[in-house]
RNA sequence: GGGUCGCUAGCUCAGCGGUAGAGCACUCGGCUUUUAACCGAUUGGUCCUGAGUUCGAAUCUCAGGCGACCCA
């Protein structure tokens, strides 16, 4: 390995672990038994005065953040999961508890970097300024670090790097942690919930030979030993589906689902979901659910369910808003949907409103759904359900019970995103082939996003499902709006990029 | 896919046609109550890549790469 690897910043810290190991401190440690953690220590010891000393030995471990040193004291701030807690580092001391070791405090002192983690055991001190800290008597090093920190005040700003070495942006952003903590909080709070009233969660297959469920594109692979083509799942819904065949009556799937599209601020090509499918339900109580679910883990993640998304009070508190489509674009364009008997009469309608008439809407529905994105969508941002769509673009849904056309369907939006969609599911296999045989006419016709027919799924449905109320929330959204974060990528860990430099050729 | 903006030291940024800069970090010296510690000294560069214009390019032009935002 050419030493021209390295910059002369690694280079120091190199020479700083070799030093290390002669001294037989690691530089890469085997373990260590912390006794505390920041917020733990914070909260026993609330109560140390200032300039008081506690003679309770701790034992604490993380990464070193900062280190001011100062002739014979230093003060290091040590980063654990929960929280920096500050090192009071006294030479006298450390001589002291240490007679074997009169280095003690110069090693520290020098061979430790901002970066590394270390472990330390020592007494508690509230200093003069008001700060706990952890007088130290003796410490390990746990790990040397080779590359430096980012700029202590600054943090990384370059959004790119952020991304891309999510890493160093955990360490070095509060805000980052919080974010993925909450995420976490959100995932596992949906879980307890349904697990709570008796939902089971069942694992479906990524891979899969046919893509359904929703209409999107999927990723292609291929499994060799079969010599099979295969697709990544573009949702959950079909095998959920034949779960409750199977006489699972309340089964959900969280996880990850993957589309072939563009990358934006709302869209990563892989995302979580969470299906939720209720046996003897319809869409009016997916719709109760989805207002209890969501505002009770919005409670959980952020102690209320009135909350601020990028500045604007955004209010969970249910019950929430129900509109049905038609509605919405009546009040928006002030066309009425129900009145039109075509296409073209619509469409007539819409150029006449000022609104785009793409030619691959080619159906009332359809045109109502473009009137809807165009006019409806941005402006809901009180949670709103949305209702009652056109069968056109509802492939999976029930027929309405009294509006025909429509089907038993809702969205939620928030904050002028689609958040969750649910139907009274279809039952009947003879509706259902027609619909999907539909859908594979328009891909024949070139519509990539369509379905295509799933002839099991249909047997399923032959072999009888019971009515069944189905749901479908995404989860990165709700990440989102619960953290505050203005992009899908703030809420996944390592989004997908483009890799940094063309890889090498052969 | 289109438009706008960005890419300079480990990090954050300035420089916008005439010797490559600052703060922090690093290295060295000093310092027992700091918390963006402080004081002094030193070090550190593929100015994203390539081509062009020019006596001279980080700077201007063109092409490409990666990213951000907006639009479709």
């Amino acid at each position: 390995m050419p030493e021209t690897r390295f910059n002369r910043l690694e280079q120091a810290r190199l020479e700083k672990a070799e030093v290390l190991r002669g001294l037989g401190q690691g530089p890469y440690g085997l373990r260590f038994d912390p006794s505390h953690r920041h917020a733990e220590l914070q909260r026993l010891h609330a109560d140390l005065a200032n300039g008081q000393e506690r003679d309770e030995q701790v034992a604490v471990a993380g990464r070193v953040m900062t280190r001011r040193v100062m002739g014979k004291l230093a003060f290091f701030t040590l980063l654990d999961e929960t929280g920096p807690i500050q090192l009071f580092i006294e030479k006298a001391t450390l001589a002291a508890a240490l007679p074997d070791q009169p280095e003690a405090f110069t090693q520290l002192t020098t061979l430790v970097d901002a970066g590394d983690w270390i472990g330390v055991s020592g007494s508690l001190r509230r200093t003069d300024r008001g700060e706990l800290s952890v007088k130290v008597s003796a410490w390990q090093m746990l790990t040397k670090a080779l590359q430096p920190l980012p700029d202590k005040w600054h943090g990384l700003a370059d959004v790119e790097k952020r991304y891309r070495q999510r890493y160093l942006d955990l360490v070095v952003s509060p805000g980052t942690r919080e974010t993925f903590r909450r995420r976490a909080l959100l995932v596992s709070g949906i879980r307890r919930w349904l697990d709570e009233r008796q939902f089971l969660e069942i694992e479906t297959p990524v891979l899969n030979a046919e893509a359904g469920g929703a209409d999107a594109r999927p990723f292609t692979t291929h499994h060799n030993t079969l010599d099979l083509p295969l697709v990544l799942r573009i949702a959950t819904e079909l095998h959920l589906k034949r779960l409750v065949v199977g006489g699972f009556e309340r089964v959900y799937e969280l996880g990850r689902i993957f589309r072939n599209e563009g990358v934006s601020t709302r869209h990563n090509p892989e995302f979580t979901t969470v299906e939720i499918y209720q046996a003897y339900a319809d869409y009016t109580d997916m719709m109760a659910l989805t207002e209890e679910l969501i505002a009770a883990v919005c409670q959980q993640v952020c102690g209320s369910t009135a909350i601020e998304y990028q500045g604007t009070a955004i209010d969970l508190t249910p019950p929430w808003r129900r509109a049905t489509m038609h509605e919405l674009v009546e009040q928006a364009t002030g066309l009425d949907f129900n009145g039109f008997s075509s296409r073209e009469q619509a469409a007539a309608a819409m150029a006449a409103a000022g609104l785009e008439v793409p030619e691959s809407a080619d159906c009332v529905g359809r045109l109502l759904n473009e009137a809807f994105e165009q006019r409806v969508e941005d402006t809901l941002v009180q949670p709103t359900f949305v209702t009652d769509y056109p069968v056109e673009i509802s492939p999976l849904a029930r027929a309405h019970r009294s509006k025909p056309g429509l089907v038993e369907r809702f969205e939620l939006f928030i904050v002028g995103r689609e958040t969750a969609n649910a139907f009274s599911e279809l039952i009947d296999p003879i509706d259902q082939r027609r619909r999907l045989e539909a859908q594979q006419e328009r891909r024949a016709a070139g519509d990539l996003e369509a379905h295509g027919v799933d002839e099991d799924f249909l047997h399923a449905l032959e072999v009888g499902m019971p009515p069944t109320g189905g749901l479908g929330i995404g989860i990165d959204r709700l990440a989102m709006l619960l953290t505050d974060s203005p992009s899908i990528r703030d809420v996944i860990a390592f989004p997908l990029l483009r890799p940094e430099a063309a890889p090498p050729v052969g």
